[in-house]
DNA sequence: CGAGCGTTTGAACAGCGTCAAAACAAGTGG
DNA sequence: CCACTTGTTTTGACGCTGTTCAAACGCTCG
C-alpha cells in the first residue's frame, strides 16, 4: 500500500502535530480507515509509525499452514508499528472505522540523532512493548481457556479504566490473539456470564461483574 | 543477591572490557556461577547487564499457580538482562557451570547520553529481543508439540551454526519454555528418533537428519 | 423483509496433560 | 570396584480440555 493512494482516497488531514510520546510531538498527518482496510503489510518497509485516534487496529501475522496469529489490539492513544528494522514484521488492520496518526520514520529519527531525550522515547516506546508481549507469552505459554479471556477482560477493563468494555473484535479476533478458537472463546464467555462473573448484554459489550474470580480463572 | 557476596564465593575477574555489541565494549567484569545457581532475581533492580561467555542460562518468570514460564535460553555471546525499566522482570539461572559478563547499566547508560550511536545499540538490542518474542509468540500460539519442538531444535542447530546440537537444559525446561509438560517434549524426541527426523546419541545430544520434516513437523 | 455475517450451541474426536512406574545416568561413599 | 542414592528421562494408561465439524440462531443493513 502507498500511503499516497490511500491519501486519495481518505481525505487525509496534513501537517498535524503527533504526539507520539510525552514530550515528543512530531508533525505527520492522519488517514480515515474503513473496517479491514489494510494500515500496512508485512514485510514491507516500515516507512511511518502509528497512532491511533480513535477506532481499534490489530496487527496480524499470517502462517504458512493459515493459520493467523493477532499480536495486539491498539486503541485510542496506543502507538503501533514502531520497528527498528527496515521492515515490518507484522500486518495492521483496523478492525472498526479508525482514524490513525502517520509520523515519518525519517522525520523521527532525525530527530533522535540530535535529540537524547527523544532517542530514549523510542527506546522506551520498544522496551514497553516488550514488556506487553512479555506478558502475553505467559498467557500462552500455560494458562487454559478461562484464564486466557478472563485475563483478556481485565485488560481492556484497565484500559478503559472501566468495568464495561466495548470489544470491536470478533470471538475470532480474541481467538487468534489468545490462541484459542472462536467456539472456545464463545463457549468460555458464556460460561462466565452463566456465572455471574460478566454480564453479556450484547455480543460485543461485556460489564466485568466479579474481577477477583476473573484474575483467578 | 548483591554482588558482593557473589563476587567474595566466585573469584571475580575485575576490569576486562566487554563487548555488549558491535563497536561497544564497556568495562566490566565476569563471574562464574556453578549450575542453578541465580544470577538475578525477578522484581530486584536491574544494576547489571549481561552477556553470556561461557556456558547457558534460562530466564524464568514464576507464576502464581507454581508453573514457569521459560522466556528464553542465552548461549555463549548472547546478552541478557537489559532493561529499560527500574527493575528485572525475569530472574536468570544458570543450566550448567557459566561465566557471565557484568557490566553497570550506569556506565552504559553514561555513554548513551553522549554517543547516539550507543544509544541505537541498546535499542536495536531491545528490539531484537522483540523480535524473538514475536517469533515465540507464533511458536506458543497455534503450533503442536511436534511443530514446537521441530521449530526449538532448528533454532539451537541455527545458533550452533551445526547440524549436531548440544542440549544444556533438561526435558523439564524446554517443556516449561515451550508450553508443554516435560512428558510431551520426550516422547516428542523419541518419535523425531523413531522416525530418522533425528538422531539422539545421548539424552542430550542431537542430531538434526532431516531439517526439512522439522520445519514442517 | 430477506440476505449475510457473526455468534451460539451441540456432539464426537484427538492431542496433550496427569499420574505412576520403570529405566537410566551420574555421583558418593564404603 | 561395587552398592547405593539422587535426579533425569522414558514409557504406559487414562481422562480432560479444547478442536473440529455441523447446524441453528440472531443481529444489522440493504
Amino acid at each position: 500500500m502507498s500511503v499516497d493512494q490511500t491519501a486519495v482516497r481518505s481525505n487525509p488531514t496534513q501537517g498535524k502535530l503527533i504526539v507520539v510520546a510525552p514530550g515528543l510531538a512530531v508533525p505527520g498527518f492522519t488517514l480515515r480507515f474503513e473496517a479491514n482496510d489494510e494500515i500496512f503489510v508485512e514485510d514491507e518497509p516500515a516507512e511511518f509509525i502509528h497512532k491511533v485516534v480513535f477506532g481499534a487496529v490489530r496487527t496480524t501475522h499470517l502462517l504458512s499452514d493459515g493459520h493467523r496469529q493477532i499480536g495486539g489490539f491498539h486503541l485510542p492513544g496506543d502507538v503501533f508499528g514502531l520497528e527498528y528494522g527496515k521492515n515490518h514484521r507484522f500486518s495492521a488492520e483496523a478492525i472498526v472505522p479508525c482514524e490513525v496518526a502517520f509520523v515519518a520514520r525519517r522525520a523521527l529519527e532525525r530527530i533522535a540523532e540530535r535529540d537524547g531525550d527523544a532517542a530514549r522515547q523510542l527506546w522506551a516506546l520498544t522496551s514497553r512493548e516488550l514488556a506487553n508481549l512479555q506478558d502475553h507469552m505467559l498467557t500462552l505459554g500455560r494458562r487454559n481457556a478461562a484464564e486466557r479471556v478472563g485475563a483478556f477482560l481485565l485488560k481492556l477493563s484497565r484500559h478503559a479504566a472501566s468495568a464495561t468494555v466495548e470489544l470491536p473484535m470478533s470471538r475470532g479476533d480474541i481467538g487468534d490473539h489468545l490462541g484459542l478458537t472462536l467456539e472456545t472463546v464463545s463457549r468460555t464467555l458464556g460460561q462466565f456470564a452463566r456465572d455471574k462473573v460478566i454480564a453479556l448484554p450484547s455480543a460485543r459489550r461485556v460489564v466485568l461483574r466479579d474481577t477477583t474470580a476473573l484474575a483467578a480463572a
